[in-house]
DNA sequence: TGGTGTGAATTCCTTCACAGCG
DNA sequence: CGCTGTGAAGGAATTCACACCA
């Protein structure tokens, strides 16, 4: 029982640090627009909204990127999250379901930062089919297996009806694709080695009232956070 | 002499497991309308996508609702994780920003499972203005406050671009709503006792990204092969 | 001096393993 | 028996606090 593990993998980042990269990648920008040569760590935090010591131990994680005394280089630092994170290549994406929130995901204007190019929008719906939606044409679904092969998709997209997910997720896994964004209600079942991350909205509204509910069942105050030490 | 103090949360329920209650209720919906009478931890686990330790944990912070031997009632635990959630009761939901997001948030059916209910839709362009979206009319932005106050608004989703995110949630909290869901790649400022949760298209394609890359990689670090249990 | 990088302490979450009840 | 509920162990993430260096 003597293996030691205490080294965080030469290749191992933390999924917490992983999930914040993208939210400190964004803050930099922002400062980096506005021309700001350096930030210190207590700045950047404020600006992506956590505490300083996490974002430190997030950083090293990375390497040593900062200079004691002075903070971080702007774009240094953009630019070793942004090949951590794999952004320095393009990541070729299929949406299937051109619904409104397709429609809402195809139009989001540079994909975040780029890094991520839309190859191919698909729907089942005939009437979609052949519409012009953010300067693509839609495809049918039957041709996914052939677009994720001609395109090199790796990360599929499922914008669907719940009832149409787990098939669209099993056509893209049978094809080949090993990431997928599911924002439809419905847990997916995948193989070993597919990541699947879920956006759902009505699980998020439940979250929220939940602590709304807290809040207010303890009448009285803003102490509802504060510690209830009698 | 600084004893912090220890308990900042007396009857919490932990936050990993309020995320995770949603899933479960989604879960026991589902074999509700299939007729299953109970289920055990392990079936409702799996149907859930986790393991049925932590099912049975997250369940025991509400009580003991089961019955050794047998399983759960599904139709009980749906009533008593629904009452933790808070969904007994109705909560009113206004959306601000009527662009493709906004139809599809406003379209999403049933709005996950009732205890929700779309009160108002607002967008700031004289365009939109007057549009019929899933039953309502879209008013303008200028009468938030006033909505607010008049709907009960106890959940504002913000659906609008980034750069308008900041002031919509201002007025949100500035009207005393303390729960807001933004979806705008934003990070937004709010006084304590106001919730905000986050749901971000481009940062959940980075951290797929960020995982297709070590796939890619291959060599060194197969820790996404470890599951090879089975 | 000012701010990074990091061991150590702490808190939070997950998983194990089994006592005990129906 | 079979399955829940839960102490206890194990891990992961956060926070503290300060050595150390540009």
């Amino acid at each position: 029982m003597t293996r030691r593990p205490p080294r965080p993998r030469e290749r191992g980042i933390p999924e917490a640090t992983v999930a914040r990269l993208p939210l400190y990648l964004r803050a930099l920008q922002a400062l980096d627009e506005r021309g700001t040569p350096t930030v210190s760590s207590e700045e950047l935090a404020s600006v992506a909204g956590v505490n300083s010591a996490k974002l430190r131990k997030d950083l090293s994680h990375l390497g040593s990127y900062g200079t004691r005394g002075v903070g971080y280089d702007v774009e240094y630092l953009i630019y070793q999250i942004s090949r951590e994170l794999g952004l320095t290549q393009d990541w070729s994406v299929a949406i299937v379901g051109v619904g409104n929130l397709g429609r809402a995901l195809a139009n989001y204007g540079g994909f975040g930062t780029r890094g991520f190019r839309i190859a191919a929008l698909l729907d089942a719906d005939p009437a979609v089919v052949g519409d012009a939606v953010a300067g693509l044409r839609v495809g049918h679904i039957d041709s996914l297996e052939e677009v994720v092969a001609r395109e090199h998709v790796s990360i599929g997209v499922i914008a669907t009806p719940a009832a149409a997910a787990q098939g669209v997720c099993d056509r893209f896994v049978g094809a080949g694709v090993t990431s997928v964004l599911n924002f439809a209600p419905v847990v997916l079942n995948v193989p070993d080695g597919v990541d699947v991350r879920k956006v759902d909205l009505s699980i998020e509204l439940q979250i929220l009232a939940f602590h709304e509910q807290r809040k207010a069942d303890g009448r009285g105050g803003p102490e509802w956070i504060e510690a209830l030490e009698a």
